[in-house]
DNA sequence: GAGATAAGCTACGTCACCGTATCCAATTGA
DNA sequence: TCAATTGGATACGGTGACGTAGCTTATCTC
């Protein structure tokens, strides 16, 4: 014992354990994907033993759902100037830095897949979702209707929707993240015009 | 053998057995996914040996990028009256119909992995993209910009891609393809506005 | 018809993951 | 300090996909 000094035991136990082990699982998911993640990998990635992995989930599944729930949850966009163009930006801008979390790798995987996993994205919704609010532009939109600075009635299913599906459409079609003069763009040429300010 | 007739040899051979091959791979994919995909699935779902499958493609991927590639391509919207508006509407109706395909299935996939598995998202571009024009609304939009009926200028890469954005967010979101209803609002609310015509 | 071509079938050893069992060792807390 | 807990390591038989080889047999072509 006392040569291999540099191999420090060191053994985790509980909360630590867990959370390592909910880092390796989202970890797993980002590199194989959800059709391929399997016990054995995540275990690997954390370091430890199968055994440990089974003896609080049945199912990759079931690690992987409290692994999203147990990240760290999204920062709220908090509109605080009177300026719903810079409010809108920097709401696409926490929904791009959410992007890169591996949480939310996990959560677009499931969403993309939940026909082939519907138990999966059911869970997502009850665990995940629901106990939150909504999210990203909504927050802000919202904001400026209860207080005069925006139409109410141009709220809809549709217009609440527009940043957040450019910017998943952008980042499929590029194959990277939009910029911070492409979240502007969204902003000024597809969301304030649905909003009723009219392009320049 | 004059005992079992009913069990019909019928022997496909050539093009016959590989387009039976390729609707059995994109069967495949949408029923197992892209991480799932293998040779054994695809044989034994299209009732040949892999042996056959080895015979013309090295790896599932190579298999599955032929059959995207050979698959029908995409009804092209065609512009007809002087009516920006249904002519937008019938451009997202020939979109989620394509949606329903199992060839759309497949790119769809491909383009939602594509960290994943970039020589497939490299070859989906190469063989099946770049040889087909520009798709769905882009072709109503590039219409009325040359005819006069739209300012060129509000043609841009976020402008020509809210209905497909906006179409692909809702049908996540729903877990369903968006209704005909659901279409006109995105016209009307979203891509409309965007366009210079102010909503209601 | 007869030979050539290609589909279909079976089998093989290899490998990865499955879920479980068993045992050892580190940490904890009474 | 000692006992209980729990993490860690290893091994197991089972399954399913891998890629290849060999053979039989249906179909095409001359």
């Amino acid at each position: 014992m006392e040569k291999a000094a540099a191999k420090a035991p060191e053994r985790r136990r509980g909360e630590a354990l867990v959370r390592a082990i909910h880092e390796a699982a989202l970890a797993e998911l980002a590199e194989v994907g959800l059709g391929q993640l399997s016990m054995e990998g995540i275990a690997r990635r954390a370091s430890t033993a199968k055994t440990v992995l089974y003896r609080r989930w049945a199912t990759p599944h079931e690690l992987l759902v409290d692994a999203v729930a147990q990240a760290h949850p999204v920062e709220v966009p908090t509109p605080a100037a009177d300026d719903l163009r810079a409010d809108l930006i920097a709401a696409l801008t926490v929904l791009t830095d959410w992007m890169r979390t591996p949480a939310a790798n996990a959560v677009l995987a499931i969403m993309f897949e939940r026909h082939r996993y519907p138990d999966l994205a059911e869970a997502l919704y009850r665990d995940v979702f629901d106990p939150r609010g909504g999210t990203f532009t909504t927050t802000v939109l919202r904001h400026y209707a209860a207080n005069g600075g925006l139409d109410p009635r141009r709220l809809t299913p549709i217009t609440t929707q527009i940043g957040e599906a450019m910017v998943f459409k952008l980042s499929m079609d590029l194959g990277r993240f939009p910029t911070a003069d492409e979240l502007a763009a969204i902003v000024d040429e597809a969301i304030l015009p649905a909003l009723g300010f009219p392009p320049a």
